[in-house]
DNA sequence: TCATCATATCAGCAACTAATGATATATTAG
DNA sequence: CTAATATATCATTAGTTGCTGATATGATGA
């Protein structure tokens, strides 16, 4: 990648993106939709391991996503600005436009597929 | 992952959101927000290899982000949808709230940068 | 039809990212 | 202080994704 301030622009960009773009911190940032929540209620609503969860949540932090105010030996997480809730809307009201492409999108699994497919564990 | 509505939903979210976060399909998709374009053009713009232009293109494509018509031998690209670009506008509103912490988020990076660091090629 | 230009496809490799399990830190109760 | 609870950290491993180079397809003009 070049050096220059638009690219720097664009790294940055796709690098917020990329907060969003994983199934994990999706439903951790769903959850906090509805409101601050402690740790263990977003493993509860989310049926992920706690460090996978404490693993997102510090990433989401860092990113500013997510804020985090500590009560006694719970922490309370959520959504760092409203702007956060807005992008979400955004991205439902997008999706329902082309939920139908980005569904049968497959452009590089299909390529993947065609390789000797790795056992499921 | 569960296979409910909800977490299809956010499946589906999550692969919406990996459509834009990818520095080369941003810098396509930001070239494109000053109108359609030529495959040529959009090389020429990003500096990217034609195959890999011509590879994020069809995976934009698929998804229903970007649209394509044939015009002899040049196919021209533009933005599917007036949402795609308030979805990138948004974005960047978002972002000047957070550049910092999104550029100083290094949360998985730094857990690979204390591993013996592979040549840079 | 043949040569050329524009774009698309694909296999192999390199790099990145996420999930897990073990362990560490921090807070409160007894 | 010690045990128990809540959360955080980190190394390893496995799986995913993007880039490249070679090649294929498709359109136009000579």
């Amino acid at each position: 990648m070049l050096l220059d301030a638009n690219s720097q622009k664009i790294e940055l960009t796709a690098k917020l993106f990329r907060g969003f773009s994983d199934t994990s911190r999706l439903a951790i940032l769903e959850s906090l939709r509805q409101g601050a929540m402690t740790v263990g209620e977003i493993v509860a609503e989310t049926k992920l391991t706690q460090s996978n969860v404490s693993n997102h949540l510090a990433c989401l932090r860092d990113c500013g996503l997510v804020t985090a105010e500590q009560d006694g030996r719970f922490v309370y997480y959520a959504l760092s600005d409203k702007r956060v809730e807005r992008f979400l809307n955004l991205a439902d009201e997008l999706l329902r436009e082309v939920a139908r492409g980005v569904y049968e999108c497959v452009h590089y699994e299909k390529l993947k597929r065609t390789v000797a497919r790795k056992s499921k564990r």
